[in-house]
RNA sequence: GCGCCCGUAGCUCAACUGGAUAGAGCAACGGACUUCUAAUCCGUAGGCUGCAGGUUCGAGUCCUGCCGGGCGCGCCA
């Protein structure tokens, strides 16, 4: 499906082969300030070098060839070379007509492609910087699935390591407690209250059976349970925001099934691999320079986190996978040479490996900002923050800004009910749209043979072109991974339609086939928004 | 010290990756409901885009150097 402005690039570009006998430089068409036009496009400047001619001189050659052209209401010149165009209206009738029958989606790519997102070890409760990662990954999905990939979408997770050792140990301190026996602490463990529930629950299952000793025998035990009951308390707490995923991947399953051996075996054999007191390291810097190398197996013999990740991604390469995407945290963002490295090393193709980086998540509360710590205790959970404000206003608000954008999750505008939160504002129109369809069917106005054509007002037009930017946003979010703009574009949308909604009579009894015409635009609109919100995971309520 | 990210109205953010007069919301002020949902709309005010240079027809956007903030720089994950 080509996009309005895709379509005009090439009348443009086609025009300029015409006329010149070559091809143009890569050239733009965009929205113009308001006064200028429905598009404007630089086509004439970029290419002032290649013809060694003027700007304006080569847009009215353009302009020459044009402007009997039927798409075209008029074309001119501005300022210093822009071709500014106003297309007939008849142009977005068209992309109306389509657009209440089903949203045009850009086919972008049909490959198959993995999300690797949260992957947050089985711990304790997911803070709500995995909230952002989470709507990240998931709307991304959404959007790569939309257009045509075939997506998967992946938690990984350490079952194995000494974090689920600690874990287990703090449970059996939480265990005891209940027997009034106590026990510090150690640095490594987690402290939080939440493990006192779950040793309750575990006392109720075991009895005192495993109070008195800590051992290699019973570990497991306590290490199994806990596991488990966080990752139930995990899933349970992504499925209240609408994530899933396809696969949970355990990094046991890496070392069971060989593929850290093959991994060692190609990195040896390629010669990245060497040993140095006692330890085995990878050789980063042989691939680049200005990096560190790094151990892969310990001074003690088990090997290091990145030397999974080494496998985990032969792994995913293996799968059959085009391309893979890691949503990490900014404090990982130092990782991401070393995995190229790997990458590189294993001689995967140089765009498979890639990195989708989001800033933090601070969260607060009018004045007071609350910092997160998971293994101090107290914080605010994902879940806490979700009952509280609810899954579409959570999703809206990790998915609003850019990833790369330190993101401040002010509570009380979350909460509030009013006109300052967006996600409303939005749902609000679609809301208006529907009750305006039912007064339309009340005062028996019949929109099936509406007419686009006989449209065409200011606010009309510039809904129209607003509808028309729909695979544009599309296109942006896959190739740039933004999901805000998904969120920008909605609400621009929203705001174009209440704008028009106040100034414009749009059930009108005394002028029927007015008003059909006019609730068509509007379910052009409705759709629209319906669709938007759906890819962020968003209601769009009927009534509100 | 080195590396990555960010710095735009009082606050939270846009600006289609180099385009024209830098736009919204909130907060402030003034208007619009006997009329399709006022969770809305219309208007006023608010700016040396952190600072200083540079690149070119043209810079919030690119390059350099500062300043300020966040995050990294483990045989932790």
């Amino acid at each position: 499906m080509l996009s309005l402005r895709s379509e005009i690039h090439d009348k443009l570009s086609e025009s300029f082969v015409k006329v010149f006998r070559m091809k143009p430089n890569a050239f733009t068409v965009e929205i113009p300030p308001k006064g200028f036009g429905d598009y404007s496009s630089n086509i004439a400047m970029v290419n002032a070098k290649l013809l060694k001619k003027s700007p304006r001189a080569i847009a009215q050659e353009l302009i020459d060839d044009l402007k009997n052209d039927e798409w075209f209401e008029y074309i001119e010149i501005a300022g210093p070379g822009f071709v500014n165009l106003n297309v007939s209206f008849k142009i977005f009738a068209n992309v109306l007509k389509e657009t209440v029958n089903g949203l045009p989606y850009p086919k972008i790519g049909s490959d198959s492609v993995q999300l690797e997102y949260v992957s947050a070890n089985p711990t304790g409760p997911l803070t709500v910087g995995h909230g952002r990662q989470a709507i990240i990954g998931d709307v991304l999905s959404r959007v790569y699935k939309a257009s045509g990939y075939k997506v998967t979408r992946e938690y990984y997770f350490n079952d194995a390591g000494k974090q689920m050792k600690m874990l287990g140990h703090s449970l059996w301190i939480r265990y005891r407690e209940l027997y009034g026996k106590k026990t510090d602490f150690s640095e490594d463990d987690y402290r939080g209250t939440y493990l006192i529930e779950v040793a309750k629950e575990f006392k109720e299952k075991y009895g005192d059976a495993y109070v008195e000793e800590w051992n290699e025998k019973n570990q497991k035990i306590f290490i199994d349970f806990a596991r488990d009951r966080m990752f139930e308390w995990i899933k349970k707490t992504l499925k209240e925001l609408g994530v899933d995923f396809d696969v949970y991947f355990r990094e046991s399953s890496l070392y069971e099934d060989g593929t850290t051996d093959e991994a060692m075996k190609m990195l040896r054999d390629k010669g990245y691999v060497y040993e140095k007191d006692g330890t085995t390291w990878f050789a980063v810097s042989k691939l680049i320079p200005e990096e560190d190398d790094r151990v892969i197996i310990r001074k003690n013999g088990e090997p290091t986190y990145f030397f999974s990740d080494i496998a985990y991604m032969l792994n995913k390469y293996k799968r059959g996978f085009k391309k893979v995407y890691y949503i990490w945290g900014a404090d990982h963002h130092g990782y991401i040479p070393r995995m190229r490295a790997a990458s590189k090393a294993l001689g995967f193709p140089e765009d498979f490996f890639n990195v989708i980086i989001h800033q933090f998540v601070t969260l607060k509360s009018g004045e007071e900002v609350v910092r997160m710590s998971k293994r101090q205790g107290e914080f605010t959970t994902l879940e806490d923050l979700t009952k509280k404000v609810g899954r579409d206003v959570t999703r809206y608000f990790f998915a609003m800004l850019d990833p790369n954008t330190h993101l401040v999750f002010d509570m009380k505008l979350a909460e509030s009910k009013k006109m300052d939160n967006p996600v409303y504002y939005v749902q609000y129109a679609h809301a208006r749209i529907f009750s305006l369809i039912e007064k339309a069917k009340e005062r028996d106005i019949e929109w099936d043979n509406a007419d686009f054509e006989k449209l065409g007002n200011t606010q009309e037009k510039e809904i129209a072109r607003e509808i028309a930017e729909f695979p544009e946003v599309i296109t942006s979010v896959v190739t740039e991974n933004k999901p805000q703009k998904l969120c920008n574009y909605a609400y621009s949308l929203a705001e174009k339609f209440h704008s028009y909604y106040n100034a414009n009579k749009i059930v009108d009894e005394n002028n029927k086939e007015l008003s059909a015409n006019r609730i068509k635009l509007c379910m052009a609109v409705g759709r629209t928004i319906k669709e938007v919100l759906s890819l962020l995971g968003i209601n769009a309520p009927t009534s509100m």
